[in-house]
DNA sequence: GGCGTTCTATACGCTGGCGTATAAGGCGAG
DNA sequence: CTCGCCTTATACGCCAGCGTATAGAACGCC
């Protein structure tokens, strides 16, 4: 038959697209399989089990959330601004990463491994915020605040499915962000 | 032997409380029925089937987050930052409808009846948030910004495992909070 | 073209979960 | 006390998913 050959990471890959819209326990060795064309008989000379492949499902988040998003955002310039919107695009928007992100989150509630890698990726994103507010308010109780306000709403506008009397989520979050990341007077 | 008689209800709060931290993948009949102390034998005479239950759960959530909260809400009275911080505190604090909340937040995202619940609570919610910022702010632009921020800060938080150097996350809740719902003088 | 490596297909036993059927138990009304 | 109803226990057939074993096909190298 076809003998598609199916490599490593595109079990991998197929894991974390049905993690994304299905949570880890929709994850399953032979729905993965199916998905791929494929019987689950190469599977298991990849991956001792099924929690093995969740492991590296994880690795790959991982790498891909925080080395690869910085890279990016440093590589290329701008101000605060923009590198706070850029972040966010690369890891918020797209229907890669986001989806995932979300689906590591709930996980985490109920797996304390997987909590300790999430604490790792948020701190890190974390920092890179601090750094932006940084560059425009000087107070660090203020940056702080600010960062978790808008890592909150980065991450939470996606699971609110209110309507905004005529107005576009989009241009509601314009605002937002310019509440959030324009410099403010004293008061 | 013991005849436990377990009624309907216990099944769906039971539901609830496995859901809150499993997802509905999580919501086995049989698994319930242990928890309860029970087989499933009576479970049948109540429900016709799995996807009954969930209706039922879904139910029982939608009605204790909307009108249960804002009644609560609106008995008591307050200026808007203590209403706000007051149905915040009902919603996404206790231990029991939040991570309800989460977990439907996320089930929502794969099955559309659920989304459309959501869409029902979250827009009432909105509703409450729109009033209340509409007290101390008049520009309706910065209104909607404001509510969706604080909504998104109020279910995100919870998800966010990074640390603060040194401050608890209350105390950058708290200061998020006076950058949010205290009036600021125009820029 | 042969040969080993690498991936694949198929079949198996096992567990857990669904929904049904049937029998046995407790409880209240009379 | 006894009858009938309501709930529970047990047993059943079924299916999906896991992990193993074994044999076959494709590819790469010589």
């Amino acid at each position: 038959m076809g003998a598609a050959r199916v490599p490593r990471d595109r079990w991998v890959e197929e894991g974390l697209r049905v993690l994304a819209d299905g949570g880890p326990d929709a994850v399953r060795v032979e729905v993965l399989a199916k998905r791929l064309g494929v019987t689950k008989g190469g599977f298991y000379g990849y991956f001792a089990d099924r929690d093995a492949l969740l492991e590296a499902m994880l690795d790959t988040w991982e790498r891909e959330s925080t080395d690869g998003v910085i890279e990016q955002v440093e590589r290329e310039g701008g101000d605060a601004k923009a590198k706070i919107h850029r972040a966010g695009m690369l890891t918020f928007s797209g229907d890669r990463l986001l989806p995932i992100d979300l689906a590591v989150r709930v996980w985490a509630r109920r797996d304390e491994a997987v909590a300790e890698r999430l604490r790792r990726v948020d701190n890190r994103r974390m920092d890179l915020l601090r750094e932006m507010i940084g560059t425009f308010c000087s107070d660090p109780d203020e940056v702080e605040a600010r960062g978790l306000i808008a890592f909150c709403v980065a991450i939470g506008h996606h699971s609110i499915t209110a309507d905004h009397e005529g107005r576009s989520r989009a241009e509601v979050l314009a605002r937002a962000a310019d509440l959030l990341l324009d410099r403010v007077p004293r008061k």
